[in-house]
DNA sequence: CATGAAAGTGAACGGCGTTAACGGTAAACG
DNA sequence: CGTTTACCGTTAACGCCGTTCACTTTCATG
């Protein structure tokens, strides 16, 4: 019978309708609206139960959209990047993270969700597909990149923890290692230690917790990232990168 | 007539009242319930609306909440460093820190209510109460102590964006500034540099977006730890620190 | 003692997640 | 082709939630 390549007519409806879901709570959290069951299925012309039919829960909805948010929000990150031209290695990562910033402060609700949730215990399904975030692979690809053009040095794997050694040797959250060779594979503990502060100085931004008058001006931020520079032997740069950090935070 | 210092019979009746709330508010945070008006009234044996008479409304409850957490995980950081001697200011700091490291991976919920929590935006009342929180005063403290004994280097107010001098200058989220003297108020931007570190790595592990063996030992925290000695002057200790850290991480 | 404010109650409204029983409809199959 | 079956949606209901309103009770005080 007709097999248009795999999916049958069903199966494509039926990833539609999943393809509504997230496209109707990404607009209720837009909107400032809560997330609710109900608000999705009432926008999408449904009734609440109906939607058990896709998700299983509450929380299941919350993971899927999730999901998505990240994936879209990565894009538009690596969007960033690419006003630049693909050598400019740096400039590359400053303007990702940069767009990170202000995407947290655009929608924080979104930022919440995806980064400010409790990752869900059960070690089943959807936590990997979650932990293993878009926005990771991006950042770890892009600090590889550096680390290519610059070889910057990295901890030496003798010089970490053991729980650090295996950590970065055999990541549980995947990221782009795959291409680095064992004795180099210190990368990743730099990657981690710059991923622990940029969320650091976001989330407390986002979430008000520091002076307004900086997050307005972006002042941390920039500081954060000038520190961080040296590690990724990029300082020499650093002035270069703050004008550019400065331009896309002056657009708001 | 019976005017036995100000509190009058009322008055003290009400303020038990207020001290049982956030008891029980925190008995159910602690079991893992979830925090409401009805579960609060009913474990007080009262209703729902009569709660009305005490807070205006759910997010009251939670700012009241979220403030008295703050001040009792507060005095437990304190107490922690109180285990030290006076003069042994590194070491009191490192063990605040750690000790809210423990605090908030043994409570993330109150963690997440007191410091996951986007801060509300009416410039009114409770929001500087929230937002100056006790724990800022305490590791302010504790770096202030640590410089006027090592007085290690802070950036001159020259060098600070005009936005961060300002800030230090003038702080709207007020800390134990008020005795530094100005040209030795970007102490104050260190405090701040170390507080959004701090921030990001136990947040991180909070909320499980870091490979869990890491959580579990707590080498990246002890890492952000040990970048963060030599801006405060104490990496000369580092090795006695960190096992001051190693030895309550694994107290669990 | 009378008064009046404070404290608490019960009923109700609308919204939430979730379950259960049921109907229509389109695909799958003999 | 007709029949079966799995899927998709419905309505109704349960128990929870925050919140309002009208009401009683309590109790310190003039």
């Amino acid at each position: 019978m007709t097999q248009t390549g795999q999916p049958t007519r069903r199966e494509r409806q039926r990833e539609a309708t999943y393809d509504e879901i997230v496209r109707v709570s990404r607009e209720l959290l837009v909107e400032g609206a809560e997330l609710s069951l109900r608000a999705v299925a009432a926008r999408m012309g449904m009734t609440a139960p109906a939607l058990y039919r896709y998700v299983s829960s509450y929380q299941d909805l919350v993971d899927l959209v999730a999901f998505e948010i990240d994936k879209a929000a990565t894009a538009r990150f690596a969007a960033a990047a690419d006003t630049l031209p693909a050598d400019d290695v740096a400039g590359r990562l400053v303007l990702s993270t940069t767009e990170f910033r202000m995407w947290a402060l655009d929608a924080p609700r979104e930022f919440g969700l995806v980064f400010a949730n409790p990752v869900a215990d059960p070690a089943c399904g959807r936590r990997e597909a979650l932990t293993l975030s878009s926005s990771g692979l991006l950042f770890t690809d892009q600090m590889r990149a550096i680390w290519e053009q610059r070889r910057f040095p990295v901890p030496a794997l003798e010089d970490l923890t053991e729980t650090a050694r295996t950590a970065v040797l055999d990541p549980l959250i995947p990221a782009e290692s795959e291409g680095i060779a064992p004795e180099h594979r210190g990368l990743m503990w730099v990657y981690m230690q710059g991923w622990t502060q940029l969320y650091g100085v976001v989330a407390l931004e986002v979430f008000g917790h520091m002076d307004p008058r900086l997050i307005e001006s972006g002042d941390m931020f920039v500081d954060v990232l000038s520190r961080f520079a040296p590690t990724i032997g990029v300082s020499d740069e650093m002035a270069r990168l703050e004008v550019l950090v400065r331009e896309r935070i002056a657009r708001g």
